[in-house]
DNA sequence: GCCCGGCTTATACCAATGTATAAGTTCGCA
DNA sequence: TGCGAACTTATACATTGGTATAAGCCGGGC
């Protein structure tokens, strides 16, 4: 089940190759949108959904592989699928390293591309999901004030309420008021589940 | 600083390349032990020390990408370089997708199979640590019984003590006899330390 | 039959945590 | 100057958790 608004960004200087690969994949029902050198891509602003990149490797400008490291330094995880017609093993392993999807030299049979898109969309929608969780703890976690995030830390490293008045130099009354708050602000049903949150957030 | 005892493990059909191999990481004062075929490897008992493997994709009998995929069946997770004098684009990013650390074409430059080694042992070593500790870990919760880790469950879903005299349909009294139990056996100091090993349990 | 480990319960007490309510201080900003 | 947010403290009480000590039940193995 592909998520109704799912795009395939494709990146690629030669225009008949761009209309090749638009007719392949809006021929499975795919949204399509293409440019023709990494800068038009970088430019674009991007709706939010799932996405990837079909990313030709030898651009005017600015290479494929230098887009991919540009876009992981920007924290813009999208899922890359490299083509290329020139391609050789080095470049093929250093694209793989830098979390590449998937590395097709021309000529390819469609059904692997799009097999790969396919792969790569569904590993997108489940990043985003991940990426919003994350991203809503980060949002609670930002409404605590200094002191409620030091009592925070102080809580999920198992320190008793005296022990955190101590560290902090409070009361443990003040250490109360605190807690209150941060697992309200929070929304940790539990300190189990407060300790997970902080987990997660690193 | 290189652990004393690492080895580098090398399964090469041809003899000259073993020695050439051999010969280059023994002059950088690595441990080297060479096989002619990937059965040979498989049978061989390593020593519990950091290790990589420099493996030939092309083979007499199991290939190399086939034996990469049997070692990750078997669970052995020691980090792989691939030589090779015939490979191509399909071949590299197969091997890379299936975990391997680095694809590198014959001829190379010994820097840059050195490089890769260097890099393989440290991740090696790393992840042997990380192993240990997950080790020890899941030992300390073999020695939970039945009824204790039922209890844990409870304890690191947030659970009160009588949700979880309910849920187990016992005394709350009891309840906290086991939660002693708990905490000795896994030597947690806490109830945050629990959570924090219940996750990385799984 | 007896011992042991797992599981259970109990009493009594102390420590820790949570809740409700109220209010003081400080500091920046309108 | 006055307001609000952050931070602080307090009292009083209720709930929960932890410790110490003791002991009953049951099933498997010596």
């Amino acid at each position: 089940m592909r998520p109704p608004a799912a795009t395939v960004f494709v990146v690629d200087d030669d225009e008949s190759v761009r209309e090749a690969l638009s007719s392949l994949m809006r021929s499975v029902g795919l949204r399509v949108k293409t440019f023709s050198c990494g800068a038009e891509f970088t430019r674009y602003e991007r709706e939010d959904v799932p996405a990837c990149l079909v990313l030709d490797v030898r651009l005017p400008g600015v290479s494929g592989l230098e887009l991919q490291r540009q876009l992981t330094e920007a924290g813009t995880d999208i899922p890359i699928i490299f083509v290329t017609a020139h391609g050789d093993i080095p470049m093929s392993v250093r694209a793989m390293k830098a979390g590449a999807m998937e590395f097709l030299s021309k000529p390819f049979r469609d059904q692997d591309l799009l097999d790969a898109i396919e792969k790569a969309l569904e590993h997108d929608e489940c990043a985003r999901i991940a990426h919003a969780q994350a991203a809503g703890l980060r949002a609670r976690y930002e409404t605590l004030t200094l002191r409620e995030r030091e009592a925070m830390a102080c809580v999920v490293r198992g320190r008793l309420n005296k022990q955190t008045a101590d560290e902090l130099g409070i009361t443990e009354i003040t250490v109360k008021v605190h807690r209150r708050h941060i697992m309200a602000k929070m929304q940790a049903k539990s300190v189990a589940d407060l300790v997970r949150m902080a987990e997660k957030l690193g």
